[in-house]
RNA sequence: GCGCUCGUAGCUCAACGGAUAGAGCAUCUGACUACGGAUCAGAAGGUUGGGGGUUCGAAUCCCUCCGAGCGCGCCA
């Protein structure tokens, strides 16, 4: 399927070019490969490739290389590409013309989206990003889902849609009984006015409430009477609950920050409590709900248990309680009904058959339309450098605040020792310079890495400062920015004639790169994998870097100056706007 | 037991059924009187866990075996 928005890229045109002449060469009944051209892997085949005429041959029953010439006589793109080659065992081959990448390449300078265009009509799209439970600490496990959601969110909101990242955190569950009552034994003169409320280490007082909670029967039965009654909205409980929240809140929101989350709409389990009544009634109705050993439950389709049984989704427990399926299903449901097209839900994998059976539950009870797509974006663990579940060395989850911490103490430290080791002074903006470069490398490794697997969390391998990180990026983009500012350059004063000239095979293969951009975002939404970016961004930079070694640029007489200030500065823009859409920010000067 | 994800260079990972399986780290060779050497040029490193199958073409799809991680009824 083609993109959607790179109007302007090769991948996009071509696949079109090469549909029309399929159907000349082949017939219009013959069905392409998905996707028709792909970038060639090996520049002596050219920049790209269809595979289309053997894919036809089979089909067809005819030789492939006669068809990839067939193929080729047909395609009409003088335009844009020199002519197509035929290649056994029956590929055809594309090389882009240097005037129309040249081409390219000015506008990706002189333009201020870097060439790439808005879909036409935007959609409204909820990013889920999971949700920290607001009794404990934000840890390690909320790294991925915050990152990954808000990467997917900035490259949907860059390419036009309408985007909404919502915070679905635990606020409601039985376990805010606990600490309602804990709270209200443990600090009598907080009752009933929350604010202000010093209830120093969250975790610890979470702690001692589940000391009492696992040890003090008496205590379990007033939890679950301030459940019911919070649940019920009794005022006291709910005090004490928002109390809670408040303080939880406070910490929350500082990682956020941190991490460059902007826009994010907190709405949790409690904001859905008034729609979970009309959610069991309505799917009782439906004849969809059965009861099974005193739990209400659902049993879509092709989930099966230990037993071979059919699994059920269980949307109200024994004691007439709600749970989180419960609450997913009223949110999706809720969500929908605001007119979102698209949801994804960015939770780690192991959530995934219970979100298969919210969805296909939804889907059953007519609740999701089938214009909307819902999608589940799992995600792997956090592993130690021994592979195992990450630990600190008391053996506890690391807390998120920590691990980010860790990471721009490490980049500051690295500052001050490079200053140092060349006599120069440590720079003035020592913290921001840590803290960009560190946070930026925490979440390249983590973007840069295939989603769904496991992934080694190493802070000398993301700090490395060399290869695929983020700070060889970063590093590229400061080189930019010295080069530029020498030649007092000023994307403004570019004016629209401004030709760039491709006389070196780097300059050339910068360009390639550069026009690739659009093609590769449509690819991080097909297939919801920042990763690809990150990949592109690494590319883009190794091009620079050999077009900087072999390309004087300030020493460079014009026209050539000019154009090659040109490709420096689409250069800037494409890294700056791409490591942007991957949360990760840039400095002029390291 | 069933389900999901996975197994690729010493290590960490790429590879949208396409051409000689690619990067980075580490190792080894080179390049600073240069626009920032946090760089670049190059070498070496592989039976893609094993075995079958489908295909013009398989790391990728199917079957099977081995191994790992994560799930699998009232926590969220």
């Amino acid at each position: 399927m083609p993109g959607r928005s790179a109007l302007g890229s090769p991948l996009v045109i071509l696949a079109a070019r090469v549909a029309d002449a399929a159907t000349t060469a082949f017939g219009p009944d013959v069905r392409l490969p998905d996707p028709v051209v792909l970038p060639a892997r090996d520049p002596r085949h050219g920049d790209l490739a269809t595979p289309a005429a053997m894919t036809a041959a089979r089909q067809l029953g005819r030789p492939p290389l006669e068809l990839a010439q067939a193929l080729a006589d047909a395609l009409d793109v003088a335009d844009l590409c020199e002519p197509p080659t035929v290649a056994p065992p029956g590929f055809v081959n594309l090389r882009l013309r240097d005037d129309w990448l040249a081409h390219r390449a000015a506008h990706a300078a002189l333009d201020s989206r870097a060439g790439v265009e808005r879909v036409g009509n935007p959609r409204r799209v909820v990013v889920d990003m999971g949700g920290p439970n607001m009794a404990k600490e934000m840890h390690v496990g909320h790294l991925r889902s915050t990152i990954i959601g808000d990467a997917l969110a900035r490259v949907l909101a860059f390419l036009g849609d309408d985007v909404t990242r919502v915070n679905h955190v635990g606020d409601f569950g039985t376990q805010f009984g606990m600490l309602v009552a804990h709270l209200e034994e443990s600090h009598p003169d907080g009752r009933g006015h929350g604010d202000g409320l010093d209830l120093g280490d969250l975790v610890a007082f979470y702690r001692e409430a589940k000391v009492r909670f696992d040890t003090d029967p008496a205590f379990v039965e007033r939890s679950r009477q301030r459940v019911v009654d919070l649940q019920a909205g009794e005022p006291t409980a709910v005090a004490a609950w928002s109390a809670l929240l408040t303080r939880s809140r406070e910490e929350n929101d500082e990682v956020f920050a941190l991490l460059g989350v902007e826009e994010l709409v907190e709405r949790g389990e409690s904001a859905y409590a008034g729609y979970l009544a009309a959610v069991i009634t309505d799917l009782q109705a439906a004849g969809l709900a059965t009861e099974d050993d005193g739990a209400l439950c659902v049993f879509p389709d092709g989930f099966t248990n230990k037993e071979g049984e059919p699994l059920p989704l269980i949307i109200r427990k024994r004691d007439g309680g709600y749970n989180y399926a419960t609450t997913d299903l009223a949110a999706l449901r809720v969500r929908v009904a605001e007119g979102a097209r698209r949801i994804l839900y960015v939770v780690d994998v192991a959530q995934s058959q219970h979100l298969e059976m919210v969805f296909a539950t939804a889907r059953l009870a007519g609740w999701v339309p089938s214009d909307v797509e819902v999608v589940h974006i799992g995600f792997g663990m956090v592993l130690g450098e021994d592979g195992k579940r990450l630990r600190t060395r008391s053996g506890e989850t690391p807390r998120l605040r920590d691990l980010l911490d860790e990471a721009i103490e490490r980049s500051r430290a690295f500052v001050v020792d490079r200053a140092t080791e060349r006599d120069e002074p440590v720079p003035d903006d020592l913290d921001r310079i840590a803290r960009v470069v560190g946070l930026g490398a925490v979440k390249y490794a983590d973007l840069s890495q295939n989603r769904t697997s496991n992934y080694v969390f190493s802070y000398d391998r993301m700090l490395n400062l060399k290869g695929d990180t983020a700070p060889y990026l970063q590093y590229a983009f400061a080189r930019i920015g010295s080069i530029l500012r020498e030649a007092g350059w000023d994307d403004s004063k570019a004016t629209r004639d401004a030709l760039v000239l491709l006389d070196t095979p780097q300059e050339r293969a910068l360009a390639l790169r550069l026009a690739g951009f659009g093609d590769v975002l449509d690819r991080v939404v097909e297939d919801w994998a920042p990763s690809h970016l990150s990949t592109h961004l690494y590319e883009l930079s190794q091009a620079y870097n050999g077009f900087y070694e072999h390309c004087p640029v300030l020493r460079a007489d014009e026209p050539v100056r000019t154009s090659r200030l040109l490709l420096c500065a689409a250069t800037a823009r494409q890294l700056r706007i791409g490591l942007d859409l991957l949360g990760i920010e840039v400095l002029e000067r390291l």
